[in-house]
Formats: C-alpha cells, structure tokens, sequence
DNA sequence: TGTACATCAGTGAACGCGCGTTCACTGATGTAC
DNA sequence: TGTACATCAGTGAACGCGCGTTCACTGATGTAC
C-alpha cells in the first residue's frame, strides 16, 4: 500500500488514498454509491480533506477514469510488442482490452460512464488510437479501413461489459487467462462459421 | 401522449407517466440523478404518489428495464421475420440490436446498468436466448454453438455502447438508418480482411 | 546549526439541500343491493 | 335509478439522513538567511 507511516498531521499520500478508496467504493455500491465524505472517512481524514486534491466529485472520476486510459494503452502496447502480423496484433490488443475490463472493472465502468464530465483533454484518445492503427494497416482492409478497428473495438468492448454484468456463464469466465482466451476464441470463431 | 384529460383527482395513468418521466429524467442527468420525487413533480402529482406504484426506486428502474427487454425482444423477432439463413437471421438481429440502442438509450442503459436490483425473474433471457438461437443452428458452427452467438452479441453490444457513448464518429450515425448501416457493415467488414 | 516565516494540507463547525420513506388523511370511483 | 359503502389513488406534513461545499482555523513542513 502507498499509505506512509509518517505518524503526522499530514497524510503523506491522500491523492491516492482517496482513488484508492473510490475504487472500492464503487466496486462496492456502484457510481451511484461514490461519495466525497465517504471517500474521506475510509481515508481516515475529515470530509473537507479531500477538496485540496480534487475540486469535487466530478473531478475524482475523471481521475480514475485517466488513469484508466493510462493503464489500458500500457497494457495495449505492452500485448502487442515484438508482434508484427497485423491480425495478430490486433488479436493481442483486443485480449489485452478485455483482460484489462476484468481486471480494472471500475475503472472501466467508470472510463465509459455517461456521468464523466467533459474531459476536455484528449485522455482517452491515445488508447483508442492504438487500436485503430492496429487495425488500418490490415492488408486486406478495403476503402474504410477504420471499420476494421470498429468493429475489433465493438468485439471486445461489447465482451467486456457483458462479462462485467455477468452475462457471461460463469464457468467461462473463472480467471484472466480464461477471460483472454475467450476474446481468443471469438476472433478465432468470427472468422470460422460467418466467413 | 398518455395524459388522459379527466379534470379529476386521480391521475388515470400515473404509472405510465411516472415511466416516461423517469425516462426523462434518465435522459437528462444520468441514472444518477434519477429521484423518485423528481419524477413525481414531473407527473404532476405528490411526492408520495409514486409510492402507490412502486416499491422503491429500484422497483422503478426494474421496470424500465422489463420494458426495454420486452422491446428489444419484438424487435429481435420482427427483424428476423421471414429470414430463414443463418447468417441472414443474425445479421437482422444485430442490426435490430444496435438500432433499438440508438433509438431508446435510456432503456438500453439501465438494461444493462450494475445499480439494477436482482431482477429475480427471468426478465431478460428471452431477448438474448433468441439471439443465442439464430447463432446455434449456424451449419458451420464448431464445437461450442454458443461461442458464435456470442462474438454476435458482443459485436452488437459494444457497437451500441460506443455509439451511446459517443465514440463513433458523428457522421457515421447520424440517423438510425445510419446506425443500423453501419452494424451491416461491421458483420461484412469481418467477415472479410480477418479471415 | 538555528531561527523566522511562508506555504499549504488537513480540521471541524456550519450552511442549505434534496432525497427516501412513513403516516394518517381525504376525496373520487365503482359496485352491491 | 338511487343510495350505502368498500376500495384505493393521491395528499401534505413530517422524520431523519447523508451529501456537497464553504470557511476561518491550526499545525506541520520546508526553505531562506
């Protein structure tokens, strides 16, 4: 844990204790459940605290949401190093997307929750990005090559939440490694029986 | 609209309005801002009204819910009315998918929302059991049936979500002709570079 | 090394608010006779 | 057709709550000299 043993006044670290403590909260009782003060509490600190670290409530979900992006493009790039072939990238991407939604689901709750404020920077371009260039240097892809990438991007997006909502039957979905070899197995069946 | 005009204490159709008007407000400010007061105000009637109705906000939301399961699923059904291939009949639910998304994305989102209540009945299976179906009697389908109808459902699903997320860029699906173009689309796109 | 001082993270009291929910009630509706 | 009565949808006052946010404050920290 980041939580210093400075025995002090000051928290040493309550920027990242109180995400910390958002995280859980919402893992917990939903977006609709975050609260500053409750925040504050399961930070051991008074509820006015957390207002030198975040202008208010918004301003906390667009942090865990940015950090999430961080998080996603560094698991993207890292899935795709050392590979060439442009299906293959794509491939380890897309499995990198997924694991990425089972292992951070709050984070990505909250990255595509319609309650962010604007962002106004461009956070979460660079993730999104990644993919479509993955997918625009397809050999094969025709006059739009972006509908490529769409459609890899609605794959394992569309994936990931249903497994967050547990529309996936459970024995699928035991652990990460079964959770990336299913987004394996549905760009592997796509291009069987549909093709 | 629904509003009977009886000059009358009682409303005559206070649940339905209270729907609508949740919907609304959904629209609105999120789920988050939903309040069973405010939908109350909106309908014209007294805070405590909708208590005569419903339980609970959660037992709001649930109903919202049924509605747009039982939508989607006439929907799904009338698209595929008359198709008899395979491919053909995913192909029309899919886009019947995305295009009841677009055009009801209140219900789509609390369809799918993690604060729903456990919905207890089957409330929801029927839609996707049908989507499951058209994939299964795929003839080429390999060992696991279900693993296609779930690439198909994922496909959609994520699509719906990007595009009520607004990550799909607006001259793509500016109309729900558009949009359900644009689901026809990705089906092909994948069934041809990637394999 | 020591002192003075600026900075700033965290405090705790206070504000006003809208919410969910309960309750005894009232007045409209419709049905039995 | 008329009357008595049960039903029940909607009322409005009241409760307690947790929240977001502000504010003057206090005490720790670190830096200039």
């Amino acid at each position: 844990m980041s939580r210093r043993r400075r025995a002090s006044y000051h928290h040493g670290d309550l920027r990242a204790a109180l995400l910390e403590a958002a995280v859980g909260l919402i893992g917990e009782r939903g977006l609709h459940g975050l609260s500053l003060r409750e925040c504050a509490r399961r930070a051991g600190v008074s509820h006015a605290a957390p207002y030198r670290h975040f202008a208010d409530r918004g301003a906390l979900l667009l942090a865990i949401a940015e950090q999430g992006f961080a998080w996603l493009m560094e698991a993207g790039q890292k899935a795709m190093e050392g590979i060439d072939e442009p299906r293959a990238r794509i491939d380890a991407y897309g499995a990198a997307y997924v694991r990425f939604a089972y292992e951070r689901p709050v984070h990505h709750r909250v990255m595509f929750s319609s309650e962010l404020p604007e962002s106004g920077d461009a956070t979460d371009s660079g993730a999104f990005d990644l993919l479509m260039k993955a997918a625009a240097v397809l050999p094969g892809a025709d006059d739009d090559p972006t509908l490529t990438g769409l459609a890899s991007w609605s794959l394992v997006h569309g994936l990931s939440m249903l497994i967050l909502d547990q529309r996936i039957p459970a024995e699928k979905v035991g652990s990460a490694a079964e959770v990336e070899a299913l987004a394996h197995e549905l760009f592997r069946q796509w291009r069987g029986p549909l093709s």
